[in-house]
Formats: structure tokens, C-alpha cells, sequence
RNA sequence: GGAGAGUUGGCAGAGUGGUCGAUUGCGGCGGUCUUGAAAACCGUUGUACCGCGAGGUACCGGGGGUUCGAAUCCCUCACUCUCCGCCA
């Protein structure tokens, strides 16, 4: 969410880069400000009114110690009207604060100065691609044939056990997944993050705070037994272990990593796109979010990058990075960097992981914030990342190195899968 | 599932209708003393919003009510803890 403050100075900047997302947000934005005026208003009003009805109280108290009953009494009488008064102010400044909120969630976050305009993903910028692209023997085959082949995924079974988009993995396959996870945890180590083991469910107001609600609420699973949601991703609890947090000083640097799975409901999906593992409902991931002071964010969002590419280099995968544009920009960031591997047996590009920073927007809901040197409180920067999401990493590792003999594991897995090759 | 007790400032913990934004202790910050530190002593120390400012308003789990006046009384919701039951 926008903070106030910075609508009420940077009107003309922030309508002009919302263009970049191919949306035009003038009239929300005058809207917001004049009910803003408005309620500042009645606010104002309502306060003085407040002010003068304590000011009776306080004398009436007074009388009454004084033995004045009379003279209290009378005081009494005038107290009605202003009392009605105040509380028609107080209706108009709820309403007008519920209005302005209603309003300040429709806005997304403002692009940072390098995302370029754009409407959808073809409007995405490469900004490198590394690796070049194996050719694959004859007679490779898509990775949903591989897991069949070698009795690694079971698509069937987990329609029987739950439904579509919840695959069983099994044996080998099953081993190459924790072994992936647990590869993961170490390299974020080594990086420097603490490892977290989180709730997999979390409540409304952690839902609110990293902006799954209000509006998503379609996308993740929900409990209404217990008022609880499934999570889509460990951004949800590990950033909402900061909520309501206000750090002590400039000298944080903040890093978090956590595995869990993500479940998602994802309405709407159809065809190829969803084939074997390319989207799910329950799928498994390494997060990583860091909160830093807004001088080091530039400097946090490249570290997150080398990290992920570390990880995509060590698994020999070739791969690409995107800058989004405006309009493919999530909600809530205002950058993000996707890394697509290349799957040659569907021939296609495959999303693994997606790095961005939303600067205040997130610490605003979560009223995450930090003590400056002259002593004021100001709001933190927020990133996140996949380091990295399971399911395509599966599919891209089993297609692109899958050979006639077997499917081989990058070395960089044989400590934990304790198998070097699949076959 | 049954019964009970709670929720107050960074933490601990007082406060049952007015002088309470709130006793006190710890912690933090500043100072005295000291070569330095510790101890002791003195002082200071919440957040948000409105206002150019002086200043004002709100906040004692959330919401509502009674009252001239609510941390304190009433209603309601949420959460936490303890004991019993069940269970991995």
C-alpha cells in the first residue's frame, strides 16, 4: 500500500509511473486526495470538539469535589449538543478513512526507474542468458514421459488421493526432491540467511500483511472452520514474523530463508500450460526475503540475483534472466526479475524463480519500520525471491539431462541423493 | 470437547469511575563519581494522527454501550495460558 504522505507530495510522479503499467490511476489518485482533504477536515473539527468536551468533564469533576452540585448539574446541560456534534464528525472521518483505504488498495506499487513500459510478458526485457542450449538425443522425450518411464511422479495416484495438481512422488523421484530442497537450505546458509521452519497455514491478519488480501483471497486455500489460510508461498509467514516491528536502529540486515510447499488454487488454467509439472496446486519451495534499510536494497536485489544464478549454474541449467515490465510487474513490487531455464523437450521457457524488491510497499501494511539516527521512524524495504521453486527445476533438470542410458544428477546433488544417475 | 484464569508502555508488573498516558522494577539513553569500567546516585525514556506553530486528539487485546467523565462498569468478539479429556 501507498503510504499517504507520498501521494499528497509525489501526485504527478506516481500517476506518471503507473503509466508504465499501461493503467491510468489520476482518478483514483484526486479521489484519495480530495476525500483525504476531507477527512482531514473533519478530523480537525472533531478534535476540537473533543478537546472542549474533556475541558467540561474536567470541570464538572471539579464542582463536584467542591461540593457544587448545582453548579455541575448546570454544566451538564451543555454538554449534549456538542456531544451529538462530535459524533456526526466522528460517522463522516469512519467513513471517510474506510473510502480512502478502499481506494489506496486498488494502487499498485510504483515502478522503480529502470522497468520499462509494457503491457504483458511480451514486453519483458533479457538482460542476460547464460548457457547455451544442449541438443537433446534422439527419441528425448517431456518430462511427464521421463517420470512415468522411470516411476518418479505419479500424476494418477495423487488425482485418486486428492485431486488434479497434487502429484505423488515416489522413490527415486521423490529422493531428487528433498534432495534439491535440502540443497537449496545450504547454499541460502552459505549465503548468509537463517533457516526458518514456518506455519504452513496463517491467519487474516498475516494474509493482510503481505497483500494476499483483500483481492486474492481466490487464490489461496482457506479453512473457514478456523478462519486460517493455506499458505501460497513462505513469503507470507516468514515476512509476517516481522509485522509489527519497529527495529531499534540504521544497523539491520535482515536475511530469511525457509523451505515449505505453496498451495494455490489457481483458477483458470488450461491445456499444455498445465501439463505434468508445470503448474500445481501443491508445489515446493525455497524462499528468501531480506528487510534492509532503503540504502541497501539495490545492493540486496543483486546479491539476490548472483545467488539464484549460483544455484541455476551449480544444477547446469541454462537459463535467462528477465527484467519485467510494467504491466507484467506483480502488484505489490516495484521490480522483479524473472530466471526462466530452457525445457528443450517441450521447447519452451520455464519460470523457476522470481526475485523482487517492494521497497515500502509491504513494510506499510506490516508496519514493519526502523529507528533512524535523529530518532524518527521510518519504514524498512522489503525483497523476496525463489531460491528456487521445485517443479519446473525437476522438469528442466530431468529433460535437459536426460540421456539415452539414464536421466544424470548434477554433481552438485550426489551428496544427497546418494545416486548419480536415474535409469 | 469440559472447567477456570488472563490480555496494561521494549520487558516484568500495579492500578476497580475524575488529579491516569498511566505507580514501581528491569532494560535503554544522558549525567555525577572513576585513569577506565562496574556498583551507587541523579535525570530521562511509548506510538499514531491533526496543526505553520502554540498546541490538540486518540490508543491499557478488537468492536460497541452506560456516564458530564472509563484502563476501571456492562455487552460482544478475538487471542493466550492452566487443569481435565482425546490424540500424533
Amino acid at each position: 500500500m501507498l503510504e499517504m504522505t507520498r501521494i499528497r507530495a509525489e501526485r504527478n510522479e506516481i500517476i506518471e509511473g503507473l503509466k508504465k503499467r499501461n493503467i491510468d490511476v489520476t482518478e483514483t489518485i484526486d479521489a484519495v486526495l480530495e476525500k483525504d482533504q476531507q477527512w482531514r477536515a473533519a478530523k480537525t473539527s472533531m478534535e476540537s470538539i473533543a478537546s472542549e468536551l474533556n475541558k467540561i468533564a474536567k470541570e464538572i469533576g471539579d464542582l463536584f469535589r467542591q461540593g457544587k452540585a448545582a453548579e455541575a448539574e448546570a454544566a451538564k446541560t451543555k454538554t449534549s449538543e456538542l456531544k451529538q456534534e462530535e459524533s456526526s464528525l466522528k460517522t463522516q472521518v469512519d467513513e471517510l478513512e474506510a473510502a480512502i483505504t478502499e481506494l489506496l488498495y486498488q494502487i499498485p506499487n510504483v515502478p522503480n526507474a529502470l522497468v520499462k513500459a509494457g503491457k504483458n510478458e511480451e514486453d519483458n526485457e533479457t538482460v542476460e542468458e547464460v548457457g547455451t542450449r544442449k541438443p537433446l538425443h534422439e527419441g528425448a522425450v517431456p518430462h511427464w514421459e521421463l517420470t512415468k518411464q522411470y516411476n518418479l511422479i505419479d500424476f494418477e495416484l495423487g488425482v485418486k488421493v486428492t485431486g488434479a495438481g497434487f502429484p505423488i512422488y515416489r522413490g527415486k523421484g521423490a529422493k531428487l526432491q528433498r534432495a534439491l530442497i535440502q540443497f537449496f537450505l545450504d547454499e541460502a546458509e552459505k549465503a548468509g540467511y537463517e533457516e526458518f521452519i514456518v506455519p504452513h497455514v496463517v491467519n487474516e491478519a498475516s494474509a493482510y500483511g503481505t497483500g494476499q488480501l483483500p483481492d486474492k483471497e481466490g487464490q489461496m486455500y482457506y479453512i473457514p472452520e478456523d478462519d486460517l489460510y493455506m499458505i501460497p508461498t513462505a513469503e507470507v509467514p516468514l515476512t509476517n514474523i516481522y509485522r509489527d516491528v519497529l527495529l531499534p536502529d540504521e544497523s539491520f540486515s535482515i536475511k530469511l530463508t525457509g523451505y515449505t510447499p505453496c498451495f494455490r488454487r489457481e483458477a483458470g488454467s488450461y491445456g499444455a500450460h498445465v501439463r505434468g509439472l508445470n503448474r500445481l496446486h501443491q508445489f515446493d519451495k525455497v524462499e528468501i526475503v531480506r528487510i534492509e534499510h532503503p540504502t541497501n536494497t539495490d545492493k540486496a536485489l543483486t546479491e539476490m540475483i548472483d545467488h539464484v544464478k549460483g544455484l541455476l549454474a551449480k544444477l547446469g541449467l541454462h537459463y535467462r534472466v528477465l527484467r519485467l515490465c510494467g504491466g507484467d510487474t506483480g502488484f505489490a513490487s516495484a521490480m522483479t526479475y524473472d530466471f526462466e531455464v530452457y525445457s528443450a523437450a517441450q521447447e519452451k521457457w520455464l519460470e523457476v524463480s522470481s526475485c523482487s524488491r517492494f521497497d515500502t510497499f509491504q513494510a506499510n501494511r506490516l508496519k514493519l519500520r526502523f529507528k533512524t539516527a535523529d530518532k524518527k521512524n521510518q519504514l524498512v524495504h522489503t525483497l523476496n525471491g525463489s531460491a528456487l521453486a521445485l517443479p519446473r527445476i525437476m522438469a528442466a533438470l530431468m529433460e535437459n539431462h536426460q540421456t539415452p542410458e539414464g536421466i544424470e544428477i548434477p554433481e552438485c546433488l550426489h551428496k544427497y541423493t546418494g545416486f548419480k544417475v536415474i535409469n
